[in-house]
RNA sequence: AGCCCCAUGGUGUAAUGGUAGCACAGCUGGUUUUGAUCCAGUCAGUCCAAGUUCAAAUCUUGGUGGGGCUGCCA
């Protein structure tokens, strides 16, 4: 039934009353509202960057204005084209719809320098040329105040004349640095004459060779929220202690400014709320360790599958829809939550519950035979058994698989000496073919090592397509307790079947001993290379929804999600297992 | 140690001075040609202490616990 009432998170209440109020214009005009999603070019996407880009986009969504994407490439160092391709690539599928063309901080390097030489006619920033040991040492620390820079009350013209310099490549790397004068002496170490400019004599991946000076993120993040009317500059909480500086920033520019001032008009002011960063159990999300595992080569790149990467995510068959409803499932708040790998994966399931056709694969596949086959008709034919593509949709119709005298059946459905409370197949016991027929097993064969090398069975001809038989002469039906997925032997496609489990072992990776490959799972990936599939999925049926990526996902019967691998070719199927099926019999076990 | 932020069932969240609710997980039962799904029921919470108030999860103060800050990274 329909929804309660939709709650609304504190970022929304406060927005709510700032468009009443009239903060950004008119009161009530809720198209001002602009957000952004501001990465560095320098590495892949993670599930918490999807949690930030669809908090931007969908506030813009709501309130009718804009989400901007832009790129905040301020150190030519690490920063890379390619970058900038995939991050683009992993915000579309995530169905974020930036406004008009990307941006990029490189294209506001001039509009930051005429105001940096603004602050420093106006007597608030100075160019520093100590070492950077010297300017470290007298930054102070946590309980005791720094101590100013004997360059700190440097003449304006000088500045003036060292800055436009520094811009012109004349010093080498670290010779000297632009600050802002704050206040040395502030419990906010942000505030202790920062610096904003540094000299970098490497090209930059859109300006060349242009600049030798480079904005730091501190002077150049709030500008460029500025420049561009982000109404709210949205971010985590590890900068709520730089929020001071970077008002500090936009009012020093703004002095004097406004009717009658020399400088000509204020400048916009954001506002900047923080909230808490993702985190997930059994993972982590930093850019560094991520890294360290690909160039270490404990996975296989940055998309592996195992990886929590957006493009990993994507690889291991999860939707673009699972990711929104994990987002809005956690909330925005400022509580460091950490959320439970259980719930993403539960995500995941809830969508290709309902969305994923399915089909029959047997992993580990064992040989059973129908002895009586040739009893009732003749013994090579093969029946078509017709299934639902979907037990809860009718829409997905059904489809026709072949049935015979040689199956597979996956090779933990057989007990030689089952339980009691083990609903499968065992000497003498009688399950159901999935949309085949009742089976009953009389004998198996196993090799020296004991392993079952395959399994004889009859056939109830009375059961075809599953059906329970006509009642006996006194009205009972005979039951059965389990169902048992198969294949046609001589019809079924070779596949590889590869099943992750998660990269990390300890809830919070390297908590314990400081380095998370400890915390590494041997263990968390498992290719089958003898999987047998139903031969429908050779090719794409009509069956099969419209996936908004291409990506062809199906649910294994009684197995899991599955989606078919970039690897994949028509010669070599590949599956990539993305979550099982819950499993209660697991855990009674 | 200084400054800043945070604290509600196992987990994630709601309640904005007036009945502590929702979801997931767990457990029990029902349905079921997937031990899935679905349905019903059930367990379980305001970090501690003092104060303000008719009334406190909510406001105040103090504690406790957790997170962040000492890059020429972002």
């Amino acid at each position: 039934m329909p929804e309660a009432t939709e709650t609304r998170h504190f970022i929304q209440q406060m927005i709510d009353a700032d468009i009443e109020r009239g903060q950004w214009g008119q009161p009530g005009d809720r198209s001002v509202i602009t957000t952004r999603f501001p990465p560095e070019p320098n590495g892949f996407l993670h599930i918490g960057h999807a949690k930030s880009i669809l908090l931007n986009y969908g506030i813009a969504q709501e309130y009718g204005g804009r989400f901007i994407l832009r790129f905040d490439d301020t150190n030519p160092a690490k920063e890379e084209q390619a970058f900038v391709d995939s991050i683009k690539h992993d915000v579309e599928w995530l169905g974020a719809a930036w406004d008009g063309e990307v941006r990029f901080a490189s294209d506001y390097f001039e509009q930051m320098y005429d105001w940096a030489v603004e602050l420093i006619k106006k007597g608030l920033a100075y160019v520093d040329e100590q070492p950077v040991d010297d300017i470290r040492a007298q930054r102070g620390n946590l309980k005791e105040p720094g101590k100013p820079s004997p360059d700190r009350d440097r003449p304006v013209e000088e500045n003036l004349d060292l800055f436009e310099r520094m811009k012109n490549g004349e010093f080498p790397n670290g010779a000297k640095v632009l600050r802002a004068k704050i206040d040395m002496a502030s419990p906010n170490m942000n505030l202790r004459d920062p610096l904003m400019y540094r000299i970098v004599n490497a090209p930059h991946h859109r300006t060349g060779s242009t600049w030798h000076i480079y904005p730091m993120y501190d002077w150049a993040h709030g500008l460029e929220d500025s420049i561009e009317g982000i109404t709210n500059s949205l971010c985590t909480l590890e900068f709520e202690d730089h929020r001071p500086l970077y008002d500090w920033f936009i009012e020093a520019i703004n002095k004097d400014r406004g009717p009658g001032g020399q400088w000509g008009e204020k400048i916009h002011h954001p506002r900047q709320t923080e909230f808490s960063r993702l985190a997930i159990s059994y993972t982590n999300m930093s850019k560094r360790y991520m890294k360290q595992l690909v160039d270490e080569h404990h996975v296989s790149g940055w998309d592996d599958p195992r990886m929590i990467t957006i493009a990993g995510f994507r690889r291991r068959g999860y939707t673009a829809r699972s990711l929104q409803m994990m987002v809005e499932d956690v909330g925005i708040t400022k509580f460091n939550a950490l959320v439970d790998m259980g719930r993403v994966e539960n995500m995941i399931r809830e969508d290709l519950n309902e969305r994923a056709p399915r089909r029959m694969a047997v992993l580990d596949p064992v040989k059973l035979t129908i002895t009586n086959w040739g009893e009732h008709g003749d013994a090579d034919r093969v029946e078509m058994m017709s299934v639902a593509n979907h037990p809860q949709d009718e829409s997905y119709g059904q489809r026709e698989i072949p049935f015979g005298k040689e199956l597979y059946i996956e090779r933990e459905d057989f007990m030689e000496d089952p339980p009691k409370k083990f609903f499968r197949l065992g000497p003498g016991r009688e399950v159901r073919l999935r949309a085949g027929y009742w089976v009953t097993c009389t004998d198996f064969t196993k090799d020296s090592d004991g392993n079952i090398t395959e399994i004889f069975c009859t056939y109830d001809p009375d059961t075809k397509g599953g059906n329970n038989p006509p009642p006996d002469a006194e009205g009972h039906v005979r039951k059965v307790k389990g169902t048992l997925h198969w294949v046609h032997a001589p019809s079924a496609l070779d596949a590889e079947v590869r099943q992750f489990d998660r990269l990390y072992m300890a809830e919070r990776p390297g908590k314990k001993t400081g380095n998370h490959l400890d915390d590494i799972n041997p263990d968390s990936l498992q290719v089958l290379t003898g999987a047998k599939v139903e031969p429908s999925l050779a090719s794409t049926t009509g069956d099969e929804p419209a996936w908004e990526d291409a990506i062809r996902r199906f649910q294994f019967e009684r197995q899991g999600y599955f989606c078919i691998d970039q690897d994949s070719t028509p010669q070599k199927l590949v599956f990539n297992r993305t979550v099982t099926l819950k499993d209660s019999w697991v855990k009674q076990q």
